[in-house]
DNA sequence: TATGAATGAGTGTTCATTCAT
DNA sequence: TATGAATGAACACTCATTCAT
């Protein structure tokens, strides 16, 4: 009804990344998103090329918002000893990712996907790690004392399975978790938490020297 | 060609977890599986009711041989500061994993959409620890004088998310880790499994009585 | 972006032709003829009616000045013993449709889908062979002495189907003869015109009192 | 209704003729052709992979009858100086078009297209004047004194656009003639055979020595 | 005059499923 | 068991056309 550009676009950019997660992008029907968005099915041909075009923007722009946040982050004072400072980056990190769960759950789908394509999970790794990003957090460590192994590779594959994977799991399972364990969503924020403490966390403590000379 | 009936049916099925693993079940097509599986269309639908079915059977045979396995395992003695016992029992786990890797995709891709049923991975995570083999794990770890707050949710969090889906996750994704990185698959595996001893094993090891009486 | 009424209409019109030559009325889009055009979609609909009345307009100017070029011819002295005023004639006519070959294009297809329409082509014709020019023809040449039958229903035939299509037919095909034959685009004008003379123009020839009584 | 293979996909075809003739092959719909010819939509992609191949195949099997046609015409004895044996060709030629009437009409409008295929019609010339046939031709004229300029190119164009196309053009416009001008067939026929004597065989005769000298 | 946004009705094509044998 | 033929319901995408400004 609305004749303003820029809101149906986005209208039909949220919907899309609502539809693609609930029902995967290949469960997705174009009809479904004109009608749950509420616009002519041709508007969403009119701003985007293709259904797959949709998707391709999706990432381009999570991966830019992610990048940003990196940015952001790296340039003030990393400090893996300060429990304050851990739960502060923590919180930010996964308020992001909360915002962006559906993203997260189409991202994952279309990782598992066989075709000749890196995975866009792989790209959000590499935004997280970029060059200037995992270089600071190398330096930085290095100078707190960290024992660090200098194996990027190794540093990479422990990132992403034990703390990048635990996370997103988290948030693209906590609704359903929460449902059909019928434990109250506060109540396992803090038992994910807790477990993220005790392991991938508690890892990256027992690292510092204080730890290893204390 | 062959009137093999068992052959048939098999190979239906096969070509079937292949299928949805690498296009996604909507992905799929039931045309590609009859080509690929050499068997006419209409054959699939004398084997089988629909396409949902074959997908439900693939879970259910998956979740059977799942609780076979786990019933095997509790049936010896636990021994959780035992470095051999753990690494026998991780390799027996990832192997069986291994050897269901399209099915493990597919039942994440499924897990993730949206509908009332049960994510099929939380099936999964169910028998992993049905009642039985928690118990007796339970009990286990009590017995070697581990400080189990007792809280079964905790457990269940912490292994979901720490353990069960890091290695799937290790397991779906190394190929294309291996590719897309350029790293040989056994040094990954090395890594991986170097990133779960430094985590998940040593949150366990932690909570062993030598480290709080020590 | 130009705002100049008259150039808008003409590009517009001109692009049309275009487009229903190379892709054919149902092939060419609107769309494409906008973007060719360098307007705006909308506009074409300001100064035409539908994507028919384009076509409508193409052809009811093409008749009008068809019908100017016929005028001219017969207010001359028609000579058909005179091989310089054929020549003169043929290419006069030549340059005419040459000019107009996209039209000619559009008028054959159209000409040959199945309506209630009258074919243009036949209304091209009619054009040629109006009352007045017809009776001019006639009564010239049965003064020059030419063995009429007086059947204007075998002219018609006759000058359509051995004069007026091989002429078009050779407009219309000469770029891709050219070029699917690899002969030089001159070269093929003086094989046609040759192939013309010796059949008919012969015809004509041979219907001269001289060449009978001589 | 029928289960009948063959006849499903040869009524299809047929219908297919017709429809692209009537209507142009942009402007046929697929939908009119499966209501057309009794059939489900669907069934036209099991037999024809896409609407544009089911032209494909139209022309391909055109080509091949036509190849058998002049195959059989050139194994005879050609008398170009015997009027009966010429009316026996030009009849045979003409039921053969005749009965192909709708491919004819086809294969003009996809003719007059721009794109970088070989124009259809070209096609069917050069199977006219394969190789072998031309030959004969050229060298049973010879023979027969013919004052051949030698030039294929000549006899290509000539051929061309005093032969094929006035009669195909007969062909795709006798009903739409005789319904304009309000003319009996029969003696539409009649005149176009005069026209077509008068012009092209007249052009032919003209070249025997025989005749002439005779 | 001109345009960006919007739309109803299609358009070729595909899909899971069923039928007849 | 097995298959070639057949189908209804979608499917992503397109089109000529109109609206609001």
């Amino acid at each position: 009804m609305a004749r303003d550009s820029k809101a149906s676009r986005e209208k039909i950019l949220a919907i899309a990344i609502s539809m693609f997660a609930r029902k995967g992008f290949d469960g997705a029907r174009m009809d479904g998103i004109a009608k749950e968005a509420n616009v002519n099915k041709a508007l969403i041909y009119y701003y985007f090329k293709s259904k797959s075009m949709i998707l391709e923007e999706i990432f381009k722009t999570f991966d830019q918002e992610a990048s940003t946040l990196v940015s952001g982050f790296f340039q003030d004072q990393i400090d893996l000893t300060d429990t304050n400072w851990i739960r502060s980056f923590f919180d930010t990190y996964m308020d992001f990712l909360e915002d962006r769960k559906d993203i997260l759950r189409i991202m994952i789908t279309e990782s598992l996907k066989s075709n000749d394509a890196e995975p866009p999970i792989f790209g959000f790794l590499k935004v997280l790690f970029q060059q200037e990003s995992t270089d600071a957090l190398i330096n930085t460590m290095k100078q707190q004392g960290y024992a660090l192994d200098d194996q990027k590779e190794q540093i990479l594959v422990t990132e992403f399975f034990t703390d990048i994977i635990p996370i997103i799991s988290y948030i693209v399972f906590k609704d359903k978790w929460s449902r059909f364990f019928d434990i109250d969503k506060q109540k396992l924020k803090d038992l994910f938490f807790e477990a993220y403490k005790s392991t991938h966390i508690a890892y990256h403590l027992s690292q510092t020297p204080d730890k290893i000379t204390g």
